[in-house]
DNA sequence: GTCCGATCCGATATCGTTACAGGACTCGAC
DNA sequence: GTCGAGTCCTGTAACGATATCGGATCGGAC
């Protein structure tokens, strides 16, 4: 029952036209407080429901942006999503949620979805795109670029400090007297993806420190799992290649690189030290906790969503903006070769 | 452009009437395959896109779901989202993410919500909602309560086994030698919630192994948040109270009690087991790795998405279903005496 | 040659809301 | 007494798709 009254039928109850309970609705000035009164108590009394889709196509708007992650239970992109949901609320937008599964087709269905006018904008957190895909982007409704750097992209982007971020954390590990510091990544193939900025950190904080880039201790991930760091750990150990740190392209791939450490009973930090790249929740109860880089995703996520709603707000006139966050290392006990309190 | 062209622009470029354009683009059947190509070519020449908006308007149907969890940045509540999404999508269903931050008046808002027809249909994994709301969740479109026990509710429940899961994490803990058992608990307040639940399981195998129940074990947490595991390790400490073992009402709290254990020098499993209950991912890669009760999550998605779209397409005629899924208690490291090959 | 069913296509009428434009009325100023 | 500028309200016409139903065409059976 309550699913089929329009604002017809409260138009009637309230002796008014539909216009007037829609000004009232949508709180219009120019009503008066009496009729404003009446036409609530028929709202109440019907208990009528605004029908989203008929407003929806007759504004243009549906008050819903899309955000594409690769999956939503990966801790970081988890917490991403927690923080653009509340941004996106805060401002009276939903957001539904897509998984590519970190494949470059499915970020582009979700490109073209979005197409569809199915949600006002479009906060795209790339990991498969590469700027091959620079023309891909060119489209004409808001989209914002959220993590990976993209060069020159045509749209709104909000950008890690991946290779100075990288760089701090290698530095740290050096100053802390690492020396044969192996960098867990994934493929590093077009100059521009996480993976290939945050190598660069990593060999410029060597040379800066004068440390010879070794290429055996540069291990290429298929995915960011835990799984995935714990077994390359393994397979170091069985290879016999000696190192004194672990630099973690991402906190999810260090926190199984704690696992497999521990696995192999190597200490930590004592023997080897780990650092991450994200400061995801998890890593601060870690045991030993986990050294990161913290690239405050919470403004990320918040200039993400700004930066959206000024493109839905003010159209595509205006030109592209690109932020990059701030950071900061947060020194844990996996890197801290003095014994913790 | 792209987002101006119709249905009748379509049609008029392919020569044929608009609701042949529709039969093509629905998949209808009686449509010539010479007229299907001529309207697919046009269709891709104008680069049409369908407007959701009217297609919801006239079919009444949105073909996005709703999701209601307290926070998507909680492992266990990412995992579930991440597997309700993958669920949905192979039934060409989208889902809108709300987080209800655990509160009743949230939980209850997304209900309303979900009345503006919003959405299709509505999965809440509740927290807040207890048995006094029951008559609230008599609503007329498509609900799945998920998680939370509520005796005799007016709609479909995806439950966890959760007293039979408590009891046989604590008889696992038994078995293994343990005598003075905490357990990390919610509010028990009505009987039927989450960690009442899981409490009546724990005193139950207390019971069966002749183990009187002592009030002082119990501690009742505000959040289930790793930050008040480790703060409730810290308390017992401080307090001097004697224990052989925890069982934390969640993987996340127990995540962070084996973290508040090592701040401690508390050896685990040596002097102090630990068992979680859900088993995220993450319990695989703690140091020690975490002992859990595996209520099988992608089952209770799958089958929390399956009565939903049952729900949907079947009317509310049907008699409400109960499915309560099976589980299996994961022993790892944190209960393990016998040291780990 | 007729008839019938299957196949193919389209005219019309909405779905429920809001944009737009304008009508009626009030009130104060001159 | 007239005018103008609000204030308050409403009639009409979309927004862009599909449900419904009926009309046309075609091939085969008799």
């Amino acid at each position: 029952m309550a699913g089929k009254v329009t604002i017809q039928d409260v138009a009637r109850a309230a002796g008014v036209s539909p216009m007037t309970v829609s000004h009232v609705i949508n709180a219009h000035p120019h009503v008066k407080d009496s009729t404003r009164e009446r036409v609530l108590h028929a709202i109440d009394k019907l208990d009528y429901r605004v029908n989203v889709a008929a407003r929806n196509l007759r504004t243009g708007r549906t008050g819903t942006i899309g955000l594409a992650v690769p999956e939503v239970d990966r801790p970081y992109f988890g917490q991403l999503a927690a923080e653009i949901i509340t941004a996106a609320a805060r401002r009276g937008f939903r957001v539904v949620v897509e998984q590519t599964g970190a494949s470059r087709e499915t970020e582009l269905d979700a490109l073209v979805l979005s197409r569809n006018r199915m949600y006002d904008g479009l906060i795209l957190s790339t990991v498969g795109l590469g700027p091959a895909d620079t023309e891909l982007l060119r489209v004409d409704y808001p989209v914002v670029i959220l993590g990976e750097r993209i060069f020159e992209g045509p749209v709104d982007h909000v950008a890690m400090p991946n290779v100075e971020g990288a760089s701090a954390a290698t530095r740290h590990l050096i100053e802390q007297g690492a020396r044969r510091i192996v960098m867990l990544d994934g493929a590093a193939n077009d100059d521009v993806n996480m993976s290939s900025l945050r190598f660069q950190g990593y060999r410029q904080a060597l040379a800066d420190a004068g440390i010879a880039f070794d290429g055996g201790l540069l291990v290429e991930l298929d995915e960011f799992t835990m799984q995935s760091g714990a077994a390359a750990v393994h397979d170091l150990v069985t290879r016999g290649i000696p190192f004194d740190a672990i630099f973690c392209v991402t906190d999810t791939v260090a926190i199984g690189v704690l696992r497999g450490l521990a696995s192999e009973g190597i200490r930590v930090p004592d023997e080897v030290m780990v650092i991450g790249f994200d400061n995801i929740r998890e890593s601060e109860f870690t045991v030993p906790s986990l050294s990161s880089v913290d690239p405050d995703h919470t403004t990320m996520a918040e200039k993400a969503v700004s930066l959206l709603m000024n493109r839905i707000e003010r159209g595509s006139g205006a030109s592209r903006e690109e932020y990059v966050s701030g950071f900061h290392v947060v020194k844990r006990e996996s890197t801290s070769r003095i014994a913790p309190a």
